[in-house]
DNA sequence: CGATCTGTTGACGGCAGTCAAGTCAAGTGG
DNA sequence: CCACTTGACTTGACTGCCGTCAACAGATCG
């Protein structure tokens, strides 16, 4: 095994055939033959949690795919004032094809591990493999329709529905994680790896809205606070109602 | 000419050549032997404002080009509570390919005029087309980006502040209709089509709050309101930074 | 054991929402 | 032509949700 820096472990997947994104990452658009081909261009990289991935209006260097971990897409103004447009998770695509630069700038939010393409490898491959534009395609217009789901929560929803909405997003992604392939009736126990100015960011409040409204979740009994980052969640619906 | 009854106008165009959206639009990927193919089945429609042309859930019949008009894309809530998730100008794309139903439902807000193609010939195309294809990859990717930026607004802007950006937003779509292909440098005027409301809907505020703020970017002299749809950006660098 | 970062709680204030009149413009019908 | 209706817009008074500011608690680490 090559020794890993961090953001810099230039080894390549030992065999995208065998790899936990290969089913529904932006490689499942590849055949067998193809993958072997795709192994010679990607790499994998880590990164720590707060460690950032790409820079706001720089060219960035790669594209990839989240293989594991959590990434958080933000934009900034010009006084300090932030909003986080984007959380991507394993078999997400990071990145901008067809732009000079990244609209915005990608932090790993957890530990993580990418799957990468240099810029010039990857859109040369999507140049020439029509199945893997479509998958980008649909990959793309699947996050339209998330960000037209959080335009409308952070124009007309309460504080409360805000974070009991990023909770159940977050309680449905930690779910997807078990491979037991059916949706648990009662009771999901999940760590929330954000924290609360990160959610803040995200749900377009201050950080000391969201930690009373999760007290508020947590008294109401949509919730169950076990520590500062261990959430309960007795009844999926319930939290869904909570969040509008 | 054939009678045109509101959105009901099946005429074929009579020439994609020499049409005004010939040259960004989706049909700008083709060539002109293709563009003969696409005008056998391409027709138009027109809508009045208000008029609704896809409901929201409901599977869409058709897939267009907006030729004239703006069209507002809004995502409902249970209670009433609406958000508007995008406007559309022409040469835009309207619909959600590869869904079963639109995540949205789309409302002409002026009269407008749209260039439609009918669910199934529109996919066959886009398998057989790749520059197509490859056109509305980018022209997602591009709608995914001011997606963003309306989100930065939605979550952190003030009042002020996003009236300011919807009024920028239009007076720069409304200098584009112009054909002169300079900027000018001072005094741009336009008229507001939208309804308070709709600014409202749009910009996550109430429309008491929007006709204030109108005011307050009027008494500051950043706009000039003559009559309750005509204004006049004396500058628009200074109406730019007061959206933030 | 201090330094630092993150999270929590409380007091207070302001921006924007809510509620309620009232104005204006356009249309309708007697 | 005028009374009446309707819908969009405007203005004012008041409220409240959430932001701001500040103090404090816990955790982690050298």
């Amino acid at each position: 095994m090559s020794i890993v820096r961090n953001g810099d472990d230039r080894s390549v997947p030992e065999r995208c055939s065998t790899c936990v994104i290969r089913q529904s990452g932006i490689c499942s658009a590849l055949s067998g033959e193809e993958v072997t081909r795709l192994s010679r261009i990607a790499h994998h990289r880590t990164f720590e949690a707060g460690q950032t991935i790409l820079s706001h209006e720089e060219k960035p260097a790669f594209f990839g795919a989240i293989v594991k971990g959590m990434v958080k897409l933000t934009k900034p103004m010009l006084d300090g004032r932030q909003q986080i447009v984007g959380l991507l998770f394993p078999t997400d695509f990071l990145g901008r094809p067809f732009s000079r630069s990244s609209p915005f700038s990608a932090e790993a939010a957890t530990p993580t591990m990418l799957c990468c393409f240099r810029h010039a490898d990857f859109e040369a491959m999507l140049a020439s493999n029509l199945d893997m534009k479509q998958h980008l395609l649909e990959r793309t217009l699947d996050t339209l329709d998330t960000a037209h789901e959080w335009m409308l929560l952070l124009g007309r929803k309460t504080a409360e529905e805000r974070v009991a909405s990023l909770l159940h997003l977050l309680a449905t992604k930690a779910t997807l994680g078990d491979t037991t392939g059916k949706t648990p009736r009662d009771g999901v126990s999940f760590e929330v790896h954000l924290r609360r100015q990160e959610m803040a960011d995200f749900l377009g409040l201050t950080y000391e809205t969201v930690i009373r409204q999760i007290g508020a979740l947590d008294t109401r009994g949509i919730i169950r606070m076990d520590g500062r980052r261990k959430v309960t969640v007795p009844s999926l619906e319930a939290l869904r109602l909570a969040s509008g």
